[in-house]
DNA sequence: GGAGACAGAGTGCGCGTGCAACTACCAGCG
DNA sequence: CGCTGGTAGTTGCACGCGCACTCTGTCTCC
């Protein structure tokens, strides 16, 4: 086996260890929201990141990016939150081919009540993910990762 | 904000993070392999942790932890992958409730096929995720993740 | 200014997934 | 022995997703 196998194999085990953590954590996420405020983790995520854009409007394309979703599934993922009142559509005026969103008050609101639910639930995975041999040192590296402001 | 809303806004970007760069490889992986082979993600991650026993067999059960999927979707998946003989069911004799299963050659060329195109995506996948500023403290980070033997 | 290329959003469709309910099976205990 | 609690795997069902396609609107170039 040569140096350049090695990195092959380093990066297969990385990515093995990525997707067993990512697992654990969105299951985690995704059980807890959805019993205690019939949200999914997307769902969630979505409202967050509205949110995050603090009185400003979001493109659905951004949208997309921000949720990994593709196009099709941000369209009726939108329109399920609209239906239930949680963020509204708005047309924009200088591209008429644009449609932003933004978070109603009842949108904001169920956030803020579900925010404590993910964090403390987040808390928990990863805490569980470090108690996991494998798991351990990329739990490690995430906490140490430089947070950017 | 006291130190403590700190960390908690530092696990929730440390996941976001997560989130993303998981998004991003398994697309990339999932596009390739699919075009190329046939085969999802999931398959393959199942067909490499099988082949990774070397010779020795795997319950349901452990495989449907191995790929971070539930019991009823590794039925469907064990069942499509065995339609294509991929792979064989195989009743165990001292418990009567578990069901080994094991890799069938053609299911073992099929790895091997697809591995080249596995290795060379994910390299892709985790260079370009180096070129995204907020993703490349974590690429780096799993690059020195240590390899256990 | 009209034609073509392109981007943002929505729709039809097939498919894989999780949950809940169910069956088959093992182990312990009265 | 039968009974109970718990585990392994399978099936019915509803739902969200990606892909391919369409539609509308914008930009560019001649």
């Amino acid at each position: 086996m040569g140096i350049g196998d090695d990195a092959v194999e380093i990066r297969a085990q990385g990515w093995r260890t990525l997707a067993a953590l990512h697992g654990l954590i969105e299951t985690a996420l995704e059980r807890a929201l959805q019993t205690e405020h019939d949200l999914s983790v997307v769902e969630y995520t979505v409202l967050d990141a509205l949110s995050r854009q603090d009185g400003w409007h979001m493109r659905m394309r951004q949208l997309a990016r921000a949720a990994a979703l593709s196009g099709s599934a941000t369209t009726r993922l939108v329109t399920r939150l609209e239906e239930r009142g949680l963020l509204t559509r708005i047309l924009c005026a200088d591209d008429r081919r644009g449609i932003y969103t933004e978070l109603t008050p009842a949108g904001s609101e169920l956030l803020a009540r579900a925010r404590p639910t993910h964090d403390r639930v987040l808390a928990d995975a990863l805490a569980e993910g470090g108690r996991t041999p494998e798991l351990a040192p990329l739990v490690d590296a995430l906490h140490r990762l430089p947070a950017a402001h």
